[in-house]
DNA sequence: CGGCACTTTGAGAGTGGTCAAACGTCGTGG
DNA sequence: CCACGACGTTTGACCACTCTCAAAGTGCCG
């Protein structure tokens, strides 16, 4: 399958609102976020979802025709672009790869459903908590987090916009999970000190992320 | 295709947690809510989805092979279930129907998202705005609202759980949409005495909710 | 008529937002 | 080597929003 490569810097934009649909990518290296715009509000984004190495980007973008976000490289990526022309020859031969990328799509939704799942029912620090251990959890699966340590390539801007909370608030949350020896920041490392506590305050249960996507 | 039809009563449990995934659903009339358990809080539920007629009830469970949640019937429905074995069968002979419901998948994960984008960037009286907004403009497509005004045969306590705020507060948010004038409620109903700014308040865009599922 | 469930209201406490300023840290240029 | 600016982080003060607990009001049904 005829693919095209390339590396992003941090802050670049890999896929476009407005741009055709013509390609799919999947992430080689790094991490990428996709970041919706707030109508009234320019220069204010929401993050609905973060992507590790072996995802999909815009899956949603090839079954629906259309997209509404960006994706925003956090620290540099590496990525693999895929024709939609090619991919749909690929699944009319291969009819259980259509099955393997329905199943990528509705792990994503599972993945959403308890964003709002936490956001409904944690508070800020908890909340906090339960993304790094989320994260945790799929750096950990691929092989990229070992050792209590996570990557974070990540502003305390950006992580008030995955969690809508105010930078200034994020900072408290970052601050009180600091106080509590739960988590030490290291640049762009996150390191978890006591995960037992951690999953327990964030009531983390890894069942959402299930095995079998890819 | 061979299916089974069923009734349900208001409040009625029509897809268990736990229940073996033998089959997926279509609502045919009436909606129905999408409830996760909170672990540490018995009797305490975020509900993250509201189907309507013409939606399926667990296609992810078609796709994953699990359900973390459960379905309830939000007044009497109807519903109609099809064996996954026959599902199977007929994805087989028709590969476009996989592409649909993959679409399907992808449709909801776009209102997931949308509600992502809602709890994190609006307060309270316009997040309930937005809730109505959509409600309106899906159940509107599917022929089920005219003039103004929608089913929503709900409690207060579980528009509570779907918006992520105590029942008091979605009781004052209420009120606040009355007392503005924008909506009036009467029962199991809810009329919209004022579209523009009710949609203006909640920074309502359907285009999230594209036209294309089924 | 009572009981029950839901809605409405009030008061006090806690959580989170906004504004403003101070504090690193890290390049760049003098 | 230091000065400077840009940028992100940290802190404080004050205000707005939302939660909790408690109690009263309302409608429905037996």
């Amino acid at each position: 399958m005829p693919t095209t490569r390339a590396s992003f810097r941090s802050g670049a934009v890999i896929v476009s609102k407005d741009e055709e649909l013509t390609r799919s990518a999947m992430i080689l290296q790094g991490m990428a976020a996709r970041s919706y715009p707030i109508v009234g509000k320019p220069d204010h984004h929401v993050i609905t979802a973060i992507h590790i190495a072996g995802d999909f980007l815009d899956l949603k973008g090839f079954a629906l025709g259309h997209l509404r976000y960006r994706v925003i490289s956090m620290g540099p990526t590496s990525v693999e672009f895929v024709a939609h022309d090619e991919l749909k020859k690929v699944i009319e031969d291969f009819p259980d790869l259509a099955h393997l990328l329905w199943q990528t799509t509705a792990t994503d939704a599972a993945i959403h459903e308890q964003w709002l799942v936490a956001a409904a029912s944690l508070r800020s620090t908890a909340h906090l908590a339960h993304l790094i251990c989320e994260l945790y959890t799929r750096q950990n699966r691929i092989g990229a987090a070992q050792g209590g340590r996570l990557t974070l390539p990540i502003l305390q801007r950006e992580l008030a916009e995955i969690l809508g909370y105010s930078p200034i608030h994020i900072n408290r949350a970052v601050r009180d999970l600091r106080d509590r020896e739960l988590v030490r920041w290291l640049g762009a490392e996150v390191e978890i000190l006591d995960w037992d506590e951690l999953s327990k305050l964030a009531r983390f249960d890894p069942q959402y992320l299930n095995e079998n996507n890819l």
